[in-house]
DNA sequence: CGAAACTCCTCTATAGGAGTTTCGGTGCGATAGT
């Protein structure tokens, strides 16, 4: 058996080696096991289950997260001359999507989403065919945005008891402990294996810089990205100041910069990573929409201009860079009074009491209760899943409950980020306390308490010069080209 | 919470100050209407 996947691992696919915990996950799945793996970030995950794909006799199906994921997984798959392999989502018409789901029997590798899934025709179209491993990437979705953003994710539990509760794979790169029994619950995965690798990236330095208020913040930003090997990313919580400050950049000097938010059009958001990963972009400045599925090497800096909501957010924005192995470097702005936003935002974002009250006691349908009760979308959604998994008489009091413990639960991953913003110790051990992890690794460039010596992830004089070439071939080159267009 | 956008007001001004309201990340799928 063992001899057999490095047969396949080197046919389907060119490789002769496994990277860590690859072979150990594709070996549980093999035998049948259900199976939770944590492997950190940049580790190649889809391996696991598409060299399995190629081994077993049924149907590999894969819920992940986003479309633009699927796409690009199906293409990376076609590259590779794997035919039978599709993406069942919205991108299709209604007739390409019935063809599809006619022949499902047909394909090696389903990709879909979790509100695809909740689609009863789908579903009973699914229960015919034989499905050898049902795969969840980005497992720690579930946790994330199961209970309010995209409540379909605790669906699957449910989805995968009528399938017949096929061998089931979760992949993601960071889970705490808390997370895996959430992903274990709502996945109802008794007895499973879990493969649990250390989310350590030793390459990657850790920094927290204080400033004293915003536009110290926005003075240290131009300073760092100025001085930073690029390419890197900044993170923002604000769509608008990441359009702001791109245009900031590029005023100061730093061209190849862009703005990328879930507001932009589709399109431009697709080209803008395609730029970004094509070396044509040096920095984007993002909100956390920005970022997953994105498998760039090369990547030197990751600045957080706002702190995320959760630990668990941070180690998944950090560890895009570095995935060459080279030293690259992680770094948080902090200035007071920047956790009131977050905090803010989670006492709002679910309905108040009086409308929880309100939803439940009129009879008018959903769309006039929410223009009625003024309801965003995501409150309107929270209240309508929940309503059918209680009796009537009880579901307010539910809803509630519901409510106020996952506030609680956001408070509190809040306050674990906010705690180690401000705590004194090694940030790379506090990173790897909170998950459950010693610290192993002798790092040189640790953290700011250990020390870095920051002038090991500046531009090199060289590459100034190079780049400064490179910039006055490319204005010649536009000029010349412009010339002969007029 | 704190910044920005909006509304209202002024000795009827087309500017600007005061007061008030809104907004702040993440995305699937279906639908309405070009």
């Amino acid at each position: 058996m063992i001899r057999n996947l490095y047969d396949h691992l080197n046919k389907q696919f060119g490789y002769d080696m496994f990277r860590i915990g690859q072979e150990e996950v594709i070996t549980s799945v093999m035998e049948g096991k259900h199976t939770l793996a944590v492997l950190p970030t940049g580790t190649g995950k889809s391996l696991c289950y598409q060299l399995p794909g190629y081994l077993l006799k049924g149907i590999v199906i894969i819920v992940s997260p986003l479309l633009s994921l699927m796409q690009d997984q199906v293409e990376q798959l076609k590259i590779n001359g794997e035919k039978r392999v599709t993406a069942l989502n919205s991108f299709l018409d209604p007739r390409e999507r019935n063809q599809i789901i006619q022949n499902l029997q047909n394909y090696r590798f389903i990709y879909t989403s979790p509100e695809m899934l909740t689609n009863n025709g789908v579903l009973q179209k699914l229960k015919q065919i034989d499905i050898s491993l049902f795969v969840v990437d980005e497992a720690h979705c579930i946790s994330q945005w199961g209970p309010d953003f995209r409540p379909d994710y605790l669906n699957l539990r449910t989805i995968r008891s009528e399938l017949n509760n096929p061998t089931t794979l979760a992949l993601t790169a960071t889970a705490t402990e808390d997370v895996r029994a959430d992903i274990i619950e709502h996945l109802n995965l008794y007895d499973v294996n879990q493969l649990v690798y250390s989310v350590d990236r030793p390459n990657i330095a850790l920094v927290v810089e204080e400033a004293a208020n915003y536009s110290d913040k926005v003075k240290k930003l131009l300073q760092f990205v100025k001085q930073l090997q690029k390419p890197g990313i900044i993170y923002f919580s604000s769509k608008r100041l990441t359009e702001e400050m791109a245009a900031l950049l590029r005023n100061n000097g730093i061209a190849q910069s862009a703005a990328y938010h879930g507001g932009m059009d589709r399109e431009q958001r697709i080209l803008i990573q395609q730029q970004f990963l094509h070396n044509q972009l040096q920095v984007i400045c993002a909100t956390s929409a920005f970022g997953m599925g994105v498998n760039k090497e090369n990547i030197h800096f990751v600045i957080h201009f706002h702190m995320p909501y959760q630990l668990d957010s941070y180690l998944q924005e950090i560890g895009r860079a570095g995935r060459d192995g080279k030293k690259s470097i992680a770094i948080l702005l902090y200035s007071p009074g920047d956790e009131f936003l977050p905090l803010q935002i989670f006492e709002n974002e679910l309905p108040s009491d009086y409308q929880i009250e309100q939803f439940y006691l009129l009879n008018n349908n959903s769309s006039d209760k929410a223009s009625l009760l003024n309801l965003t979308e995501i409150q309107l959604r929270f209240l309508t899943y929940y309503q059918n998994k209680y009796d009537k008489s009880e579901v307010e009091k539910h809803v509630k409950r519901i409510r106020d413990m996952r506030i609680q639960y956001k408070q509190n991953k809040l306050n674990e980020m906010i705690k180690w913003v401000k705590s004194t110790t090694c940030r790379r051990e506090g990173i790897l306390h909170y998950f459950q992890e010693q610290k192993v690794n002798n790092v040189t460039d640790c953290c700011d308490v250990c020390g870095v010596d920051i002038i090991n992830y500046q531009t090199a004089f060289q590459d100034t010069i190079r780049s400064q070439n490179e910039n006055w071939r490319l204005m010649l080159k536009n000029l010349l080209i412009r010339g002969d267009e007029e």
